[in-house]
DNA sequence: TCGTTTAATTAGTATTTTCGATTATGATAA
DNA sequence: TTATCATAATCGAAAATACTAATTAAACGA
């Protein structure tokens, strides 16, 4: 057998494919130019096939390199785990935590959670990204992230999860439009085209119409809305309905407007919120006391 | 941040592992004893902290020491999966395929299989080993086999699966009890202890069980067998009737008995055949390849 | 007590890695 | 056209490291 690639070389290539320049991720590694050059011909003489196209001044990465760049970032941030988790002792609570938020959770969640952390375990270096389900689940993949907070159930594609707590729809519009209905809102006395929702790229989305058993599309209006925050603005103008999770109204997203939030259809109309991270991690620890404190902020906490 | 400990020495400490001896280990590693150990003594200033306590004469792993040779074992593992991969250009149906099958399906499969695959796929090189659905598991997450062939549904832990085929179950008794009974056996016909099943560790029980909705449990007798031979045997001495899959029956597991195969009650009274691999594989394309040609060699293939 | 087996240690050697300087090539500006 | 700049590859010397053989020290069994 072969001899196996170094660890070194193969955070030559990463740099290198960040940066796409010798020079510049040479430096970012602490050694020259020609130690980061030779290094990647090594790695390309081991691994026996061409990694980088050069065509004398600039390079381009082959298909098999970014291939081989993928694989490279998942050994070289397990290395990197191995190495953390060694070294703190196996410690929960500790280090770097690099929490993936989807937007729809993110803004009603983050504030409260990173003072709470920081007060309470002031080892923990955390390190927050947002984005959309897809986004974070790649991410998560590659290693760059080590846990996310989302709205489940989704397919979690061979990761782990749990689900922290419960988050209430609410059927959110214009105190005058709410007056002559009860709760739960029967949406058939709603007109059509009144209900206003976020982009198909938000599973709120699709949690929602799920969840409050929202099977009348007539009641739906085609236009969508990019966050939050422009769905209040359009039920505050009095154009229309629209879903909301309870924990955005917890953190004042209806303050100075004059919408009320009234209970929708659905026996169980709510999404889950759930922590999902990789099956291999050596951090279950510290992502289970995690999870305590995130459900701690949740309007339904859930974790046994 | 400090510098990542060295593949090398992390395969030291496997070896070491594995022999539970430095002159044994060293000779796996073909380095000297005194490589070895000054290696090993390397990795724990690294990882600072202690992996093998040594108490003259002897050692013994800590706790921390083998948390680190699980998380090292599945870095190597994908080092040299990176290595194959470039190294076979990304071809597909080459080098060593390494496949745990359960043993309800493997004596009725790996025969055909193996030689279907030697005359299709020469540079194939396969290595199989039959063992528990709990201990595959178990194998494929550390990176000592890369696909499971197993009995579905079941918990795959993170894995990532499809379904091959379908594999019916038949009812199974001596001829002269079946002359009385028409398909599909409704089980209450049967006496009271006349059904005869395998261990619980195989999932053939349970599968069997649930897929032929053989609810009344006074009709299964309390002794178990270790194999689908000596349910056979059992039935054929006119103890009682067994559930066989039908892959066994027509491998010609029935030959030179007086045994009859019948329908059982349940409209889906079959399990499914599929394929497991870690979701962090790059070998998905020879997984599918391999997956038609079992599929092939199942009852009911069913594969898109 | 002596010989055997074990792992650690030591000192010398071999190998590998790294760097700085240089070269070669193309792009850009004068 | 020529000079200048930026890029990546190459080369030889220096530094770091990995490795070995021989030795030590401890434990065990005959």
């Amino acid at each position: 057998m072969s001899k196996l690639p170094s660890l070194k070389n193969l955070s030559y290539l990463l740099a290198l494919h960040q940066h796409q320049n010798f020079n510049r991720a040479a430096t970012a590694c602490n050694v020259s130019q020609s130690t980061l050059s030779s290094g990647i011909q090594n790695l390309e003489e081991q691994l026996g096939c061409q990694l980088i196209e050069r065509d004398h001044k600039s390079f381009l990465f082959t298909g098999m390199g970014e291939e081989v760049v993928e694989q490279a970032r998942r050994i070289l941030t397990s290395t990197e785990e191995l190495l953390y988790f060694a070294q703190s002792q196996g410690k929960t609570m500790e280090g770097p935590l690099r929490i993936g938020c989807i937007p729809t959770i993110a803004p009603f969640l983050l504030g409260d959670l990173s003072k709470k952390l920081q007060r309470d375990y002031p080892n923990l270096q955390l390190n927050i990204r947002e984005d959309t389900t897809t986004n974070l689940l790649h991410l998560l993949r590659n290693g760059e992230l080590d846990v996310l907070v989302l709205a489940l159930p989704i397919d979690i594609q061979g990761n782990q999860s749990y689900v922290l707590g419960r988050d209430p729809f609410k059927l959110v519009m214009h105190k005058t439009l709410a007056e002559k209905l009860e709760e739960p809102v029967q949406y058939n006395k709603l007109p059509d085209n009144s209900i206003f929702l976020l982009e198909k790229e938000h599973c709120l989305t699709g949690h929602a119409v799920a969840a409050c058993e929202l099977a009348d599309s007539s009641k739906i209006n085609p236009f969508t809305a990019t966050s939050l925050h422009s769905l209040v603005q359009m039920a505050d103008a009095g154009l229309g309905a629209t879903f909301l999770p309870q924990m955005a109204i917890d953190r004042g997203i209806l303050n100075g407007t004059d919408l009320v939030a009234l209970k929708p259809t659905g026996k169980e109309a709510s999404r889950d919120i759930g922590l999902v991270y990789r099956p291999t991690t050596n951090r279950r620890q510290t992502f289970r006391r995690f999870a305590e404190v995130v459900a701690q902020l949740l309007p339904e906490p859930l974790l046994e």
